[in-house]
DNA sequence: TGCATTTTATTTGTCGACATAAATTCGGCG
DNA sequence: CGCCGAATTTATGTCGACAAATAAAATGCA
């Protein structure tokens, strides 16, 4: 699947390997080009990357912390699996933050904040008309990450970002099912919320943001409850 | 302040070098044993620990993935500060989650939950009994997070633990600045909660569980507004 | 042939050492 | 006397190698 020769040019900065493997795996995580379960190697990515399998580790152990990777003692570690019996906290968690982000957001956002917004919400429209599923699930990502962010608590922005990143896995799976045709509703509840924000009407916006929650919720049920049962007839 | 030779024994097993180095160092910055802002120097806590940079190294990688040490690339990492001007961001945060977690505890516990949360309700009042501030703010943070187990939703659990963590800190210094003479009102606050989770009345739980964080947010709010006025005067 | 046990092989956990970047000290110059 | 720059020092980032533990393979026995 990946190709094997990666052989990333010459010299690195000290201190940048890291972040170089960190954010290189946890892409190919959240995108599912490395589908959950898959052992990853340690010297294999070492010579990949083309470095000791120290700085390997470090990246590792951050993705683990983040739960994105599991880490068996004395055993590969493996990319985290998908927990699909606890696929509904995930989403009452995934709607209580978009709401309360949401608010915070509509109370404290700048100028600024709504620019940054209404980019990614730009970008996140031309993804859609471009057919884009990859792309568009990583935008969708920034677009409330971007809200999260206006609304200024670093708490709730830290859940939301483990829940949208989480979300970006479930998505994927969703839209393949779908053979990555995208549908174009979200574009304007996404609108719909940055005009609530801009107004700073904190009531519009959670209300808003429970629907835009509980409409994709309802579709993920939706396919996910169907798979159940393909899966249940074995 | 920390004895200097602590030379734990003799043979350690493979593997348990990182969680012993991550637990001790994570209750030293929790008690501020170690003040927020202290330089971790890793070839002094090898010594301290007998045994080599490697483990120190990943156990500190952990504690800043939960935001407990900061590391400035190429500089000593430091215990992570408080940041006083985000205190608001954490009050919130934290009555959110006690609302919501003790609120899940009421519909999800299991018979088994309660004995675990009144066991800890047990040692809380006795620490507070006892004048043992620093028992006192460890087992409350249990008690908590027994609570947030119950409820069974592991994002909530998540940002749960890591805001109790970050009040243990917070309790530390308000307590100290009361030469550690203790209250005892909150206890009748936990047994309130408790009935309120086992009679699985949410509407309660919610209302409880407000009460108690706002009590608990006023105290030290009050606390920190005084001490912030100090602060302005020179 | 099938199962248990030993042997091999692979991969992680840990170590000690070197390279590098920043902080500090020292020295020169204006 | 003070400031700027170079050398020194200190601590981190990275490396290659060894040891331990698990998985896989091979062997022996019933």
């Amino acid at each position: 699947m990946t190709e094997t020769a990666e052989d990333l040019g010459g010299e690195r900065k000290r201190g940048s390997g890291v972040r170089l493997v960190y954010e290189m795996l946890r892409d190919e995580i959240l995108t599912l080009a490395l589908p959950p379960g898959r052992p990853i190697d340690e010297v294999n990515l070492a010579e990949r990357f083309g470095m000791s399998r120290t700085p390997i580790r470090e990246a590792l152990v951050r993705l683990a912390g983040e739960g994105l990777v599991e880490t068996l003692p004395n055993r590969s570690a493996i990319v985290a699996n998908i927990d699909f019996t606890k696929l509904y906290t995930f989403f009452d968690a995934i709607t209580l933050m978009y709401r309360v982000t949401t608010r915070l957001a509509a109370e404290h956002h700048r100028p600024e904040d709504l620019e940054i917004i209404r980019a990614h919400q730009a970008r996140y429209a031309a993804t859609v008309a471009a057919q884009d599923p990859l792309a568009m699930i990583a935008v969708n990502r920034d677009f409330h990450a971007a809200i999260a962010e206006a609304g200024r608590n670093p708490y709730y922005t830290a859940l939301t970002l483990r829940l949208l990143d989480e979300g970006r896995r479930i998505l994927r799976l969703y839209y393949q099912s779908f053979n990555d045709r995208l549908p174009k509703e979200y574009s304007d509840e996404h609108e719909g919320i940055i005009n609530a924000i801009a107004a700073r009407d904190v009531e519009l916006c959670d209300r808003l943001a429970r629907e835009h929650a509980d409409q994709i919720v309802r579709q993920i049920k939706q396919f996910f409850s169907r798979d159940m049962r393909q899966d249940v007839k074995l």
